[in-house]
RNA sequence: GCCGACAUAGCUCAGUGGCUAGAGCGGCUGUUUUGUAAACAGCGGGUCGUGGGUUCGAAUCCCUCUGUCGGCUCCA
């Protein structure tokens, strides 16, 4: 789309909150607004109608009135009024959260809100300088506070429906009051607006919900409890395959396996300075035995660290690195949980290097190229790289100095392996900046999966050490790293991205033999014993083939409907006509080929 | 945790105060041994998520809890 086109669809979007406004102004006189920016797609505008709950059904009556006032093709007409004007405007209509919106412009020229873009509404403001004049936007009987711009009147807005209605705090913190937020999505056409529903209607047939029920790869349980997933033995074999390709680069980059307890005092969390701040996040254990308190682990690291602390380390060691693919618990809030993406058991594959500060680059350097080899090279994923930084507050621990050279290395490293990266401040762990990968699911929202953060707070709290070259004990680095991320989280994007058709070395089946009818038994077993004997070495080594044979009494049509519908990579077809000419008929997904059985196996290493 | 919606057979869904709650697929049994995306017939299968309430009568209306979905907030 070009630039053009861009800006005309955001002012069409942009009226269309307002003619929403307009709209529910109109059926609830008593609405006070909040804020009614453009989004991807769309658009939204928060309300606050008292006690009066939204709900779908609404919709009808509220589309209806937009269609009217769109239909009477009102100009929108903008003009200017000084701050302490505004404010009385505001206060004159009963509107609280324009007062609020303009006190803060008066104040400092911007409505610092995570939420809101300044551009969606707060002028031309950069956040220092306080403002005088603030410009408005009327339409028939309704006039807003807003920068604009607008189309020329709401006649020319093209397509919109409403989708849903949400709670969304007002400025986006969980303790002020909560609105009600309305989301409509927009474009120039009817025929461009029912392509994005058609996509919709796409996207979830891949939903990694859907899939993993389809494809028997994992289930949940009521009795169990949400947000704690319970994988089959298909899901659990795609798990293995994976978090073993990720262990296999950690070892070729110098990591060793440990192993530790799923549990522990919660000592080790007031020391490592978890305690304070996810405290609250924590499944506590009680000893019948001891008075001691315990706690389900969260993370992985303090363990570790105890593990680097069991004995003296010198220079000559470092860097010292240790891997793990295990899981944590974490209490998450219920209404946070959701599919693989946000669980209560979470797996990592999990590792810590701890190093001298002038071996940071290079650790990282060694992770970012692992990153590369699972996500460009063998699963063709596109990551955007999130470099976490720092912001203002003071909720880091840590010296701000390290902080900034870190931040700087950081950068460094993301420009020379060319990552397609932004920065985002304020989204660094307390210990340290990370570097944040990113993919997206089904419906373009990102989800984190790999991360790799410095830490330079552990080290301290645990009074880790090693004895440098001049003989004086010196803190180490902490490099903490997943490739995989959340194995739950990056099962929940990997089966969006490829919708169920997983790659022949991961399939948790990957060859499913068709019988045409029983005279091919003794035949079929000539097949299976080479198929036994065939072991995959890329890219994980010692893969063994993973088939099956459907010799049941249906037809050959039926086999192969629910074989492609399991989306099985490989089914080979054995009739009469293959055992007479001793030959295989192999059908992927690019297609059927005749193959002679002893070209089979070298057939099915190059796929 | 907050706001809104939802929960009927293994799965996908119909049934919005009134007879014994239905369909398709899957399952089981029998027949059929089949060459490229669903053979045919028969038979099973549900305390309508849980607990309470309203009513002569509740899958249907109200409340609680559990779980799910869309957001918000949070994410070591």
């Amino acid at each position: 789309m070009n630039q053009k086109n861009e800006e005309d669809l955001y002012a069409m979007r942009h009226s269309l909150a307002h003619i929403m406004a307009t709209a529910v102004q109109h059926l609830w006189p008593e609405a006070k607004f909040g804020v009614g920016p453009v989004v991807q797609n769309g658009f939204y505008y928060d309300v606050d109608l008292g006690p009066t709950a939204l709900s779908e059904v609404d919709f009808e009556k509220i589309e209806s009135e937009m269609r009217k006032i769109i239909k009477e093709n009102q100009p929108f007409v903008r003009s200017e009024r000084s701050i302490d004007d505004a404010i009385g405007w505001a206060d004159e209509r009963n509107q609280p959260y324009k007062h609020e919106l303009l006190n803060d412009l008066k104040r400092a020229g911007t409505t610092i809100a995570k939420d809101l873009d300044v551009n969606e509404l707060g002028l031309a403001a950069s956040g220092d300088a306080a403002l005088d004049v603030v410009s408005f936007y009327t339409n028939g009987d309704f006039e807003d506070l807003c920068r604009g711009p607008h189309v020329a009147s709401t006649g020319v807005v093209g397509a919109f429906k409403l989708m849903r209605v949400a709670g969304a705090y007002w400025r986006g913190k969980d303790t002020n009051p909560q609105m009600q937020r309305l989301y409509g999505v927009a474009f120039a056409t009817q025929e461009d607006l029912e392509e994005h529903l058609r996509l919709l209607e796409e996207a979830k047939k891949r939903d990694h919900r859907k899939l993993g029920k389809e494809l028997d790869l994992f289930t949940f349980s009521e009795l169990v409890g949400a947000g704690l997933p319970l994988f089959t033995p298909r899901g659990t074999l795609l798990r293995e395959k994976l978090a073993g390709y990720a262990e296999q680069l950690r070892r070729q980059g110098g990591f060793a396996r440990v192993s530790i307890p799923h549990i522990t005092k919660t000592d080790l969390y007031k020391v490592s300075g978890h305690w304070d701040k996810f405290g609250d996040e924590l499944f506590l254990v009680q000893s019948q035995e001891t008075s001691d308190s315990f706690a389900l682990k969260p993370m992985n690291c303090p363990h570790h660290n105890q593990i680097y602390a069991s004995q003296p380390r010198s220079y000559k060691d470092l860097p010292i690195k240790y891997f793990e693919t295990t899981t944590v618990y974490r209490d998450e809030k219920t209404g946070e949980l959701g599919g693989l993406s946000r669980v209560r058991s979470i797996t990592q594959d999990d590792s810590h290097a701890y190093c001298q500060i002038e071996q940071v680059e290079q650790v990282v350097q060694g992770l970012v190229k692992d990153v590369r080899a699972i996500y460009d090279e063998q699963l063709g994923m596109p990551l955007r790289a999130r470099l976490s930084f720092r912001d203002e507050s003071n909720k880091y621990l840590g010296d701000p100095v390290l902080w900034e050279q870190a931040q700087a290395t950081i950068r460094e490293l993301a420009q020379s392996n060319e990552l397609d990266y932004f920065e985002a401040e304020g989204e660094a762990a307390f210990y340290g900046p990370k570097i944040d990968f990113m993919a997206s699911d089904a419906l373009g929202r990102e989800h984190q999966v790999a991360t790799i953060q410095l830490d330079f707070v552990q080290p301290e709290r645990f009074e880790l050490e090693y004895i440098d070259v001049d003989g004086q004990a010196k803190r180490p680095v902490m490099v903490h790293c997943a490739l995989l991320g959340s194995i739950e989280r990056f099962l929940s994007v990997y089966i969006e991205h490829t919708a169920g058709w997983f790659p022949f070395w991961l399939a948790p089946e990957q060859i499913r033999i068709l019988t045409i009818n029983d005279t091919v038994l003794p035949y079929v077993e000539k097949i299976t014993s080479i198929l036994s004997g065939t072991i995959l070495n890329e890219p994980v080594k010692y893969n063994e083939l993973r088939f099956s044979v459907d010799d049941r009494n249906e037809s050959l049509g039926k086999k192969i409907r629910e074989a492609t519908a399991m989306k099985i990579p490989v089914q080979i077809i054995i009739g009469p006509k293959d055992v007479a000419a001793e030959e295989v008929s192999v059908r992927t997904q690019q297609g059927e080929q005749k193959l002679p059985l002893d070209e089979l196996a070298g057939f099915l290493r190059t796929l």
